[in-house]
DNA sequence: ATGTGCCAGATTGTTGAACAAATCTTGTGC
DNA sequence: GCACAAGATTTGTTCAACAATCTGGCACAT
C-alpha cells in the first residue's frame, strides 16, 4: 500500500507525518472541514509539536490543509469556483498535452496501464481504487508534455480532486462512466487521432465537471 | 516595491523570514549555490531557527531553495534541462490564455501596463527593474485564463526565472529586446488577433529560451 | 607518495518545555 | 435573552538540548 519503509524513513519525520496526514485525508477519514489541533495529532502521529507543524506547512503548500492564523488548521473544503478552477487548469494542462503529443510512435502505456487498472478495480467494486486510477490516468496524459514541473502540478491538483471525491455521498456514479471514456481517448491517439482525443477529452472534462459540481452540496 | 508591511506583519514571522530570502535571492545578493546555513541566519533575520526552518521548507516547495538532507539548503541552480522545461510551461501558459483569451473587449489592461513600466525601467537603466516588469507582463498574459491557481503557478515561475537572471552578467541584453515585442503582442491582442499574438509569444519564448541558455555557462 | 580507515568537530533533524498573543468558553450581571 | 469581562485553551514563537549525519584532517598501512 504505502511504499518501503526504508524510503519513508530516510525521508525524515516531517515528511512521514505529512504523508500520514495526506493518505488520511484522501482515504476520507479526515473530512473536509475538519480542525486538525497540534495537540491531539502529536500522540498519534508520534511527532512533536515543532515537526507537525513543519508537515502542516508543507501540507498547507500543497493546498490539501487551509491555515487560519491563530485558530488552526483544516482539511480544505473546496468551493464551487475553486473546483471549476481545478476544471479550467485541467482543460488546459491535459488538452495541450494530448494534442501536442507524439504520435510517432504513440506513448500510450501508461494511459491504457491506467485504464486497465481502473477496470480491475470496477470489477473488484473498489471504488476508491477507481478513482485513482482514474486520476492517474490524467497524470499520464499530462505527462505526454514531458515536463516534470507539469507532472508534479498535476500530481497536487489530482490529490485536492480526490479529496473533494471523499466527500461525494455515491462515488460509484462519480467513476464508473469515465473508464469507457478513458478507453476511446486512449484509443483515439493510438491511432494517431490527436485532435479527435483532444476533442473527447475536452467532452470528457466537461461532463466530469458538471458531476462533480452537481453530487455537492 | 514590497507589499504593505502592515500586510507582512500580519503574516507571521515565518513569511516575513521566508519573504526577506526571496528578495534577496531575487535581487542577486544570495547567488545561486550559496549554502543557507541556519546558525548564521537566525541572528540577521531575528527568528529562531525552528521559524527559519519554516521558511526555508516554504521556499524550498516554491523551488528557490534546495534542500540536502543533512547538508543543509542551498539557492537552487538551475540546469539547462531546468529551464528548458520552465519555457516548455511558459509556453503551454502563455500561449493558451492568449489564444483563449476575451476580444470583445480585449483585457488588455494589465498588459499595456507593464510595458509602460518597461519602458520607464529602460529609460532609468535599471535592468533589474527592466526584468521585473518583463515578468510582470507575462503574468498578465497568464491571469487571461482566469484562474487564480493558473497565477500562482506563474508566479512561482517567474521567480525561479529571476533567480537565473541573478547569474546572467550583462541583463541589459538580456531584457532590452524584449519590450518591442511585448509591445507588437499586446498590440495584436488588442486588435483581436489572437492567433498572430500567439505566435508572436511563441517566438519571443524561444528567442528568450536561446538567449538565455546561451548567456549562461 | 598514495589510498584507507577513523576520529573529532560542526551542522542538521528532532524533541520538550516555556511563554506571549490571540481565540474560544464560561459565568455574571443586567 | 444579551452584552461583557475573566479564565481556559490553542496557536505562534523562542530557547536549550540531544541524536543522527556529514565534513575534514590525521595517522597508518601499503
Amino acid at each position: 500500500m504505502t511504499g518501503p519503509v526504508t524510503t519513508v524513513d530516510r525521508a525524515g519525520s516531517a515528511a512521514r507525518a505529512a504523508e500520514q496526514l495526506r493518505n488520511s485525508m484522501i482515504n476520507g477519514d479526515l473530512a473536509p472541514g475538519t480542525r486538525l489541533a497540534e495537540a491531539s495529532l502529536t500522540g498519534p502521529l508520534g511527532v512533536s509539536r515543532n515537526t507537525l507543524r513543519e508537515a502542516f506547512s508543507t501540507l498547507v503548500e500543497e493546498g490539501l490543509l487551509v491555515r487560519r492564523p491563530h485558530r488552526g488548521v483544516f482539511v480544505a473544503v473546496l468551493s464551487s469556483a475553486q473546483i471549476a478552477d481545478i476544471y479550467r487548469v485541467r482543460a488546459i494542462l491535459e488538452c495541450t498535452a494530448l494534442a501536442e503529443a507524439p504520435v510517432d510512435p504513440p506513448q500510450a502505456a501508461g494511459m491504457r496501464a491506467a485504464v486497465e487498472d481502473a477496470r480491475r478495480a470496477i470489477a473488484a467494486s473498489d471504488w476508491r481504487a477507481v478513482g485513482t486510477s482514474n486520476m492517474h490516468f490524467h497524470e499520464q496524459i499530462v505527462a505526454l508534455a514531458g515536463s516534470q514541473r507539469l507532472n508534479g502540478w498535476m500530481k497536487q491538483l489530482t490529490a485536492e480532486l480526490r479529496l473533494a471525491f471523499a466527500g461525494v455521498p455515491d462515488p460509484s456514479a462519480l467513476h464508473r462512466p469515465f473508464v469507457a471514456m478513458n478507453d476511446e481517448i486512449t484509443r483515439a491517439y493510438e491511432d494517431g487521432r490527436t485532435d479527435t482525443a483532444a476533442d473527447l477529452l475536452r467532452d470528457y472534462l466537461r461532463t466530469s465537471e458538471r458531476v462533480m459540481l452537481g453530487s455537492l452540496p
